[in-house]
This record gives C-alpha cells, structure tokens and sequence, in this order.
DNA sequence: ACCTTCCCTTGACTCATCTCAACGAACCCA
DNA sequence: TGGGTTCGTTGAGATGAGTCAAGGGAAGGT
C-alpha cells in the first residue's frame, strides 16, 4: 500500500545522481526554460519514468502538474476519495495508518523516486505527511487509467512498482512479527543506506529527517527504545551520530549481521514485468 | 483461468461451497468432458479470472495447467527461480519467509482465487506450502508476460490485484507493530469470515486448517499465547470451538471492537484499476 | 535575551508476552 | 493393541520492551 520502503531499493537502474560529485546537481525548476520538466528531474530515470521513452515521457508530463508542499503538509490524507498519485523528486515523507485510539503504524517513508498513491482503491487507505520541504510530480489518477491502453508500458511498470512494493511489505512483516529491537533498528538503517545508494549517493551517512517517535511507529517500538537502541549502537562502534539526524554507519557488517537481511547479497531486486 | 460458460459461474460465485450438504459439490476434474477446465472451476468468477470474457480466458486456459498438491508440499522455494504463477481453485497454503536462524513469518494464507507468485522478482521471495490437498492452475510467468501484450486487461487486473494485495500487507503492518494479542486474534478471525463471505460461502463458521503455531507465525505471536487467547475468546463467549480448526465466531461485534479495524464497515475494497 | 515547545536521552519500574515445562488427546503405523 | 509423534492447552516463572518520569538541548517566537 502506499508507497512504501522500497520501491526505490528495487530499482536497480539508477546511475543517476551519482554522477553529481564532479557537476554540480541540475535543480529542476519546473518547466523552467520552457523544456519538459522532466529534463531536469533528478529522478528522471529511475522507477516508472525510468522505463518510458522520451515520448512516452511527454506524454506523461502533459497530464501532471508540479506541486510542492511544506513540512508537515499532508499530501493525501486516509478516507479521501483516491484522486491522484504522486511520484516524489525531493525530499522525504511519511505514510502511515492510524488506529481508532490514535495508535500510528508507518508503513513506510518515501524518497525522491517513490510512488504513492498507487495501492488506492476509491479512497487512500493511508495518509502521506512531508518530513522535509518536497517537491513532487502530480497525476491525475483518472487520465494515468487511460493512458494504460495506449501506454502498455505504463501498466507494466506499475505492476513492477506495486510488485517490489509487496516484496517490501513482506520484509516489513518479517521485521515487525519476528525482530528484536535492535534487529529493527540495523535493518531499517541498512535499508536507508541501500536506498540511498541506490538512488546514486554516495557514503556511508544517512540523514533520517524522521523523528524517534517516527521511527518507532515505523519499527513497531516506543521512542525510548529506538533512543536506547541507538545508544547501544553508537557505544558499540557500529554507528556514529551527527546530530539526532544524520548517522555515519561505520561497521556495516556488524549491522547486517544484526539485520539478518533474508537477502543476504543485499542486492535490490528487480521485478521484471 | 478456463473459459466456460457461464451459467456455472454465476452460482460458482457465491453459493458453492456451502450447498455442499445438500448436494454433492460437483469437484471440477480436470479437462473432464473435453471442455474447458474453467467451466467447472469454483473461482472462475473471482479475482483475476472474473475480470475476463471467456475469449480472454481460453487464452489464459491455453497456457495453464492444472496442478494439485498435497498437504505439506511445497508449490514454491524461497529463492528459486521464479517461473510460476499460480491460481488457487481448491485448498489452503501458508506463504512465509524465514530467518536465517529459522524464525518464520507467515505473512499470509491462500485460499481460493488467491493468486501466488506475483511478487516474485527473478527469484521468489517467500516459500508457499500447502495445508491441505490443493488444486491449483499453473501459468508459465514468460507467456502470461506475452499475455500482457495482447490482453491490455490482464496487466490491469494484476496492477489491481498487487494493489490490493499490498492494502492487506500494510493492515498486516498494522496489526503487528501497533495491536496486542488479542486485538490481533480478533482481526484475524474476522479475516477469514470476511474472506470466507468473499468467496459466496455464508456462516459463522471458520475452519482454520492452520496449526496454532501457524497463526503464531502469521500474527508475530507464539503458540501458547495464541492458545490462551483463544481460550480467552472462547471464555468470553465471542467464539465457540469444534475441535481445535473449527471456530464458530459467536459475537462478531465484540471481535470487531477488540479488532479495531481501520474499516469499520468491514466492507472490502477493490481497486479500481 | 528570554520563554516556550518539541525532541532526545536516560533511569527506574511494570507488564504483556515469551520461555520452559508438563500433560492429555488425536493420529499414525506396525 | 501399543508406542511414537504431533498438537493443543495450561501453569509458573523470566524478560524484553513498554510506561512513567525527569532533565537537557535546540529551535522558534516575541
């Protein structure tokens, strides 16, 4: 449901932004030289506009709008009638489920690449809050419906998309019914690390722009314990903190040893439809 | 998958199972009578199958082959390369991953119409093994992939079915990182019936061919706290047991209270794909 | 500069669930 | 018929994570 931890991970063609080191990183203002926004898209090849031709691309820039929203601004709220998906080009959000009594599960964070928006049915099972300033590409789901018939292609990627999704779910489930804290905690920071590669950054810090009471409603913990576990860590060498937002993992295998990652090469997949 | 007709789907739909004590339940055998095996299949109606015209569906019939398995065998390695789909027509299976260390998670139970294998990547990701004796139809993935290609509503009705796949993957989140033992139980009992409404059969009455270890596994939980809580349910007066897989669900109210479904009307979604 | 608020961290204690253990029932097979 | 095995249930005790509480630091507003 909701775009959710990995869709990006899965993705494997991305060369993308790594390139960046040498030239400075293109900003796309929207539309900005009358061009197609898309040109200058940071996430221009990677996950479903990675698949399309620069055509099939035009033809999808002509249905979408650029939106942008500010921390905490909800992107799509649970109950809401499903009007749109989003595929975001920067920054970070949160989607998450709530319980009756206020008991908050977060399904998943998205990152530049991700789609949201997608596991809908006539309304969003789940809501999407910005973590950081983002900018994202808009569509109308109704118009994306139709262009399945005449952009077989597109359904095919989705498909992909929604079927790395799952994969992605599953290990979630696998964390949360079977892990210990610190099993979560070194799986989801591994799975930070991954993405982050994946989409062609560099090094071993991870910015997490979520708060400890955020990742404790994503890892099925309290605040406190993800706190104490991240403590735990730092006094073991594992990892290095800069700040409550920006931890240096300094012994990966001693995190994956944790993790005990069912994928043990650590590669993404990639569906293949 | 098979063509047919269709006077036999509209009753298949919803009555079958349960007309059984009357009369015999005509047991589709395979390619019985030369006609197509879909004709007779308790699930042609459902799921991905029902979204077809007997034309599309003798297509699909074309590449299928009918499988059945029996109780313990597996249809599917974690791991293994991914060649298959398949289509449940009789039977129930667990689909779960494992730890290195030998923790399961089950992460979720097929039953009829339920479509396993689609998650896959060029590997499966999970193992699926049978509880019972089971029926299956078997696709080779490289033709229904062709398929997609020339039956536009198949990739469609496939998009739909990960999307809602995906809904149940984030309430499973839910319920493992934010609900307690008994909230748990709750939600899962009134799964089954849910599903069990879903697919035409009417009462009460769940069998759950699944081991209380198997639904420790599938709800992050052990075996004894299942059990107590069972017999907690069963205190209570909310269920009512038949031996150990035969659960009568007694007040549904109070199940759906303790479940504090984020669906309050418990009706299930279908996306709209 | 000061106040407020939010977030993170840490400590002490509690509790829901797990672990360990025992036992009975059902089933299978010889 | 009997022995072995698996499964479900129940009890008693252990423990990992939750709860409650306190304090400090950073950020933002006036």
């Amino acid at each position: 449901m909701k775009a959710s931890t990995d869709q990006v991970l899965k993705q494997s063609r991305v060369q993308r932004l790594e390139q960046t080191p040498t030239s400075e990183l293109p900003r796309p203002s929207r539309n900005a030289r009358g061009e197609s926004p898309c040109a200058a898209c940071p996430v221009r090849d990677m996950n479903v506009c990675g698949a399309l031709t620069d055509t099939d691309l035009a033809t999808m820039n002509a249905i979408s709008t650029d939106k942008t929203f500010e921390r905490d601004q909800t992107l799509i709220w649970e109950g809401e009638a499903a009007g749109e998906f989003f595929i975001v080009s920067e920054g970070v959000a949160k989607v998450f489920k709530l319980l009756p009594d206020g008991r908050r599960q977060i399904t998943g964070f998205l990152y530049p690449s991700d789609i949201v928006g997608l596991a809908s049915n006539e309304r969003y099972a789940y809501t999407a809050q910005a973590l950081t300033p983002m900018r994202v590409c808009r569509f109308p789901r109704s118009k994306v419906l139709e262009l399945f018939d005449e952009m077989p292609v597109l359904c095919r990627k989705v498909c992909c998309v929604a079927s790395n999704e799952l994969a992605a779910a599953q290990d979630q489930m696998v964390l949360l019914g079977r892990k210990n804290a610190a099993e979560r905690l070194a799986s989801f920071l591994l799975l930070l690390l991954r993405r982050k590669h994946l989409r062609g950054e560099e090094g071993q810090a991870i910015d997490t722009p979520m708060t400890r009471a955020e990742i404790a409603d994503h890892l099925g913990l309290t605040t406190e314990t993800v706190s104490r576990t991240v403590t735990q860590f730092r006094k073991l060498g594992h990892i290095e903190l800069d700040g409550p937002h920006h931890i240096l993992v300094r012994d990966e295998p001693a995190l994956a040893d944790l993790a005990a990652f069912d994928d043990p090469d650590g590669l993404p997949h990639t569906a293949s439809f």
